[in-house]
DNA sequence: AAAATGTACCATACGCCGTAAGGTAGTGTC
DNA sequence: GACACTACCTTACGGCGTATGGTACATTTT
């Protein structure tokens, strides 16, 4: 008997399925739109109920921001390295693509999840041979362009394809004020970004392909010295 | 005759200094403590006195970011774009560590401010001979880095001086739990982050210093061909 | 001089928010 | 039958942004 009426019965609230939860409605509607009303709401209890399951709202979102560092790829202890950080890199854009709202909680909450996701990265790198420093070094630098690049494409008018989209003719209403006060501003935008084919995304790979050639490079000169 | 009475004089309520203000606030308490009832307060009036200044909160907001990225250092159309760009990346980091609230809001609102110091990156790079789509690969690049950079270092737990400072025992505790579950983590703590000198705004150069070479490639490579 | 207009501020109120305090019904254990 | 535990709920408090509709005073217009 796993059940005692036949009542329309609740699927019961846990932290965890909270937490899950928690991260849709944020997804979907931003990081304001979460409240612990709404979310008690959408998992069918109400607000205080919810204090059973997590401390408060704090913690709440820690779980959050977890559960998506969860869903970054992790460097293999063994694997080549430019290939796994490059690889980690990507995915690490995607899921904060699919989760912007976690874009400045990532760096702000230190998490069970993040702290693995930092040391299986670090133990890639000096597997490969980097020192202590050096992996430091490579790591500030590809999180922060990663983190930044991600921030900055949280914050673009895109539709779905990732395409300026449905914007284009307000932002065309600008260009005559933009193209007197700010022209160079404005030859990019009409001669690049709103051109058909353009799409902010694309930009990731070169930085990216950049910041590791540059790696390597002080790999390479770390281990000749 | 400037003013009729000689009770305590309130400095009159601007625009202006109502977001100079704000600035200050969200600076020592974080965007979290700014409230319009709290900024009222600091300024002598109430809260719905502010709104004869600005539209609401949001528009606050953006006037805010506008004054803070009036402080970043603006590259002068004629200058060699190293120099420049490395001059204008400390500075932006500068400004971002002293108004850690505004990371996360720069890029996502447009003021004049900032429209203005696009174009005129995007001028001193034309002028040096970058294309438009290069002079894009190496904006997306730079302000991704820096704004990421500023993001995590805005995380940590530092004092003024930027060490690890006095919070250095709780991490010590933190230690023994690393150690065993995260090593590689627990390591570049023990060996490199609370050693003495370290400082974690030192791997700025490092990743600039990356970036930087790699854009200078980027702009051979377009030229050679 | 009187009336109209504009400026800078204020009081009240509404519906949100996070959460402290203190329940309660149902289940399991001894 | 007594007790404790689990998972939920009710009420209430102080704070938030801001809609609505004032008011006192200075300036301009007639």
């Amino acid at each position: 008997m796993v059940r005692s009426t036949t009542k329309t019965t609740r699927e019961p609230v846990t932290r965890e399925r909270a937490i899950r939860v928690a991260v849709a409605l944020a997804d979907s509607g931003g990081i304001d739109s979460l409240s612990m009303r709404k979310l008690a709401g959408e998992l069918g209890v109400e607000a205080m109920s919810l204090y059973y399951h997590v401390k408060n709202k704090d913690e709440l979102l820690d779980g959050m921001v977890g559960l998506v560092v969860s869903e970054m790829a992790i460097p293999a202890a063994d694997a080549a390295w430019k290939p796994a950080l490059r690889e980690r890199s990507e995915s690490a854009r995607d899921v904060l693509k699919r989760h912007p709202w976690a874009i400045s909680q990532v760096d702000a909450r230190s998490t069970v999840e993040s702290l693995n996701y930092l040391n299986a990265t670090i133990g890639c790198l000096v597997a490969a041979g980097f020192s202590i420093p050096l992996a430091a070094h490579a790591m500030s630098l590809l999180d922060s362009y990663v983190h930044g690049f991600a921030l900055q494409e949280a914050s673009l008018p895109l539709d779905d394809a990732g395409d300026i989209g449905a914007v284009t003719e307000d932002i065309m209403a600008q260009q005559a004020m933009m193209s007197g006060a700010f022209p160079h501003l404005a030859a990019m935008a009409t001669e690049l970004i709103l051109q058909p084919g353009y799409a902010y995304g694309n930009e990731f790979a070169f930085g990216l392909g950049i910041i590791l050639d540059g790696i390597e490079g002080s790999l390479a000169a770390a281990s000749a010295s």
